[in-house]
DNA sequence: TGTACATCAGTGAACGCGCGTTCACTGATGTAC
DNA sequence: TGTACATCAGTGAACGCGCGTTCACTGATGTAC
């Protein structure tokens, strides 16, 4: 039994990592198992005693952000949920839409670091960021005020909200325009909550 | 003086045409060059008497969009502003947010189709991308009530809206949640807009 | 403590393939006479 | 009206390249004795 029965988890699990980061930034086709292989050690060939192929490895990469900042952001929701819920939901939008989310595109959420690749990617890709998707809509529906299906179409709107704030800004150059819609964005989805912001 | 003299400008915006249509369908990188001549009725040599590169294109089939429906939303935006604009912005909202629109990929707007393709192509390509924001948010800003800052706020903020409800529902396959996202973004849109909406 | 060994994680050459781009050419075009 | 011709739009073979995937192998590992 050489090897111990851990190695390979953890092997497996930095290869998911690192391509969930390496995809963030270059997209989906642009990585190469070359590339992705020999920056966490390794050679092309060993990637298939890990993976059936690269869109098996795909659709983990982008799940596993429910592992790391999206994990966190979960944590959060459930502690803070005692408070009424609205701190967490304000919380969420605030740190989505921040400028530091911006920036971090090595851990930025998916959701918009890719969408038009996994638009054409195959479905156990597109089930996985609906897994994302499905997770900030919960998050926020969970801590939200209203009832039933008000509820829910807040919960969706905020999550259009964030997601495409983020994903102009990301998308453009004009770094003012840039943070004026990611702002625009964050002041319309904390006034839907109810209450007055200040500017 | 061989072949009009309008011969190269009628192919070269066949090629353009063509190539934003499967660009919309497929994305940059999974078009070939060989298959859009192709699909246009020439061989892939003579691309390069067109375009100095495939980027360049690109850059071309992304600004295109504002000629076809976005050149329909701004006419009828210039037309409609006598009465007050609120109608425009409604009927906009209303179009985009449309489940014609979602379906009709051939002639969808780009930013749903290739935000991140474009996050990672030229400059110059996403220029282009930002000429569309630019005159989408234009649109809202031109025709809402409020003034200042406040109008460029809510313009950017229904763009990130509407651009965020279509990104999600374009890459989810659960067609219940889509459409729901899209509702969801459409209320929460018009609502914004200060005329409370039958639902 | 030391050694022989079975296992299998990891290697890297090789495969077929399609890509963007180049270039010497061919042949359809409208013009000049 | 008919013909010779210069132009240049369009052709398609060829280029170098990097990709995803396969596979015969090598050598580090922990175990058994």
């Amino acid at each position: 039994m050489p090897y111990s029965p851990a190695h390979k988890k953890e092997v497996r699990k930095r290869i998911v990592e690192q391509a969930r980061i390496m995809f963030n930034r270059d997209g989906f086709s642009a990585v190469s198992i070359d590339q992705l292989m020999a920056s966490v050690g390794l050679t092309r060939g060993g990637f298939y005693s890990y993976f059936r192929n690269k869109e098996e490895l795909y659709a983990e990469a982008v799940a596993s952000f429910l592992n790391g900042r999206g994990k966190q952001w979960r944590d959060e929701a459930g502690v803070e949920a005692e408070n009424g819920g609205l701190d967490t939901v304000r919380a969420m939008i605030d740190s989505y839409l921040s400028s530091e989310h911006l920036s971090d595109i090595d851990s930025q959420c998916p959701m918009i670091a890719l969408p038009s690749d996994v638009a054409r990617a195959s479905p156990e890709v597109r089930a996985a960021y609906l897994s994302l998707l499905r997770a900030m809509s919960w998050l926020f529906e969970n801590n939200l005020a209203e009832n039933g299906a008000e509820r829910r179409e807040k919960a969706l709107a905020l999550s259009a909200l964030c997601v495409g704030g983020m994903v102009l800004s990301r998308t453009i150059d004009d770094t003012k325009l840039a943070d004026d819609v990611r702002g625009a964005a964050k002041q319309t989805a904390l006034s839907m909550l109810g209450v007055e912001v200040q500017r």
